[in-house]
DNA sequence: ATGAAAGCGCTAACAC
DNA sequence: GTGTTAGCGCTTTCAT
């Protein structure tokens, strides 16, 4: 049994309520208010956080559901909504999925249980699907992955234009046999697959995907398949930085050099991306950014519960490397450690 | 306000204690325990976690502070926590202290206001002190920092040991002018540069170190200014993974190549660090392993806490890469993207 | 400015 | 097997 506040007004003379009013800031003569601090100090009390939470039946606490943290874009995201929710007085409650949608359930059964103040939520499909049949029961906003939503604010990346804007970037170096590998469990991942597809027929190509599960062990194991067989793409986008790991792992395994027998690009500006191989093209997502809107349309929400539905649609960044370069290698080949020379943004 | 217990007791028309039961799985006749059962799914009934920690005086949460869930290292021990947790039915309480001293005491007072059944913590040296001079009111396993310790159980690397093992490799490889980059804010860089160091100058060499904030742009910096010198090493160790990538961002910017004008060696075998160059040579931390044991560790400790602090020390692998083989360029240098050539591993 | 007391939702004696 | 009740630690009227 731990230090309470009834042991802290006895130490002090007072009664529980006048503690509780220190506490809170509220009005109590200066001696006394000294009186109470001192026996808190003294006893080294803290306020029991679940009897508050009782007590005030708010639980001052953000839910954050994502697939897996060990992804820089979620870690980068829940930054974002960590350093929000920390300016507003507020915990966040982090939990992984491994996009399985029975841990989502189940954390989604402890957000209730927890009766957390609102949820920051990025859905496998299936549960997507779930969500719009049985709405939750507190204020959610979707990230990354909403879908057509509808019930739900949400902020996500303009996927279909990012997917465009790398074929464009692709086909304008030359490129024509691109191909391209999609995660099969987030909306995301099929919006970016259609913004591919869409572009490739609007350029007379022929579009060749795979929808992966998002992890860099089926990135590479279906590449080495791909590389190795009579189709081999001469150029491959990955629709995420797992995916695109995988790419990069498969070429070296098979000897493939990029971009000389394959060009490659991917979303998720992560760090390793510029300093491997020539440097890869990538789309940057504004994750913090991301992360900063979703807690502001949850506390729009929490303050006015009848708002309409809003999403908040973002533009990613391409930014060019060497990886997708092959028309000018010569300016890549003298020197195998400085393949910055060809980075630059475009499209901001 | 939210359905709660009462409300499925009348619906039901049985007691709250029944449904307590019910919940509990406690002796329960059938057909009540159905009628409750019925109630609470056409209420969409959930219990209140506060209430229930209130009244059973536990949680079921262990606390997990680390300075920074970006890194690799962290997300990757904090996921061998949370896999343990959820076996044993706990929550994870999970906090960022981006290496500062403020917000680690802030936090250390939230797990308190919390009544966390445990905590799992990686201090920063300030921390460190003061937590043998006011230790903590519930059950702590110090992680990757545990320093001289005493007080704490704690589960660290052999970080003199891996250090002594990277030196002596370099050493081998014929390079003798070795420096150092290492994390100021734990006992963990503090205790690699002491191995580094003593491992020098047992071979008769002049160690040179630097203290850096464990960030990739410190390192960056730091090493930008160092390679440009005229006291530029000829091979580096960076003392963890955020370090590492800086040390390459600064070789690649400088025009240095990987490890013709510079042989680069580290700690934390992430995935980056495979495809990088010719790949880089790495202390491999047995990660997941390090969560698991802390766990173990505090398991012990609930169940029995009069045992004396234990303090296990795992031990790292050392993955040989390109990035540490001058002496045999000739194989790298026939295909740029196929450095795995000389992967392998020593000192399992 | 301060205290007495009710009650948030739940579990655990204790009765029957 | 089930109901009654006390109380976990706190905040918040309502008195004074």
């Amino acid at each position: 049994m731990s230090i309470s506040i009834k042991d802290v007004a006895e130490k002090a003379g007072v009664s529980v309520a006048t503690v509780s009013r220190v506490l809170s800031e509220g009005p109590v003569r200066a001696d006394t208010k000294e009186r109470v601090h001192a026996a808190i100090k003294a006893l080294g009390y803290r306020p029991n956080l679940s009897a508050r939470r009782l007590r005030t039946q708010h639980a001052q606490t953000i839910g954050l559901i994502v697939s897996d943290i060990r992804n820089p874009f979620f870690t980068a995201v829940g930054r974002g909504v960590e350093d929000a929710a920390y300016r507003a007085g507020m915990r966040v409650l982090l939990c992984n999925t491994d996009e399985n949608v029975e841990r989502e359930r189940m954390y989604l059964r402890l957000m209730q249980e927890e009766r957390v103040t609102g949820l920051i939520l990025a859905p496998t499909l299936a549960m997507l699907d779930q969500l719009q049949k049985n709405p939750l029961q507190f204020p959610a906003v979707l990230i990354d992955r909403a879908g057509a939503g509808g019930l739900y604010d949400s902020v996500v990346l303009d996927n279909r234009e990012a997917a465009n804007t790398l074929v464009e970037h692709l086909f304008s170096e030359g490129y024509r046999r691109i191909g391209g590998v999609f995660g099969q469990t987030s909306a995301t991942g099929l919006e970016r697959r259609d913004g591919y597809c869409a572009s490739m027929k609007a350029k007379g190509l022929k579009p060749d995907s795979r929808l992966l599960p998002p992890t860099v062990d089926a990135g590479e194991r279906e590449m080495s398949e791909w590389l190795a067989g009579p189709d081999a793409p001469e150029a491959i986008i990955a629709s995420n930085g797992l995916l695109l790991m995988g790419v990069v792992k498969a070429a070296q395994r098979l000897g493939r050099t990029i971009p000389g027998d394959l060009a490659v690009a991917g979303f998720d500006n992560e760090d390793w991306t510029e300093v491997v191989g020539p440097g890869l093209t990538v789309i940057e997502q504004p994750v913090h950014d991301i992360g900063r809107n979703a807690m502001s349309l949850l506390f729009d929400r929490l303050q006015n519960p009848g708002l309409a539905p809003r999403k908040v649609v973002l533009s990613g960044r391409c930014i060019v490397r060497g990886s997708t370069l092959a028309s000018k290698p010569a300016a890549l080949a003298e020197n195998r450690s400085t393949p910055l020379a060809a980075a630059g943004a475009m499209n901001p």
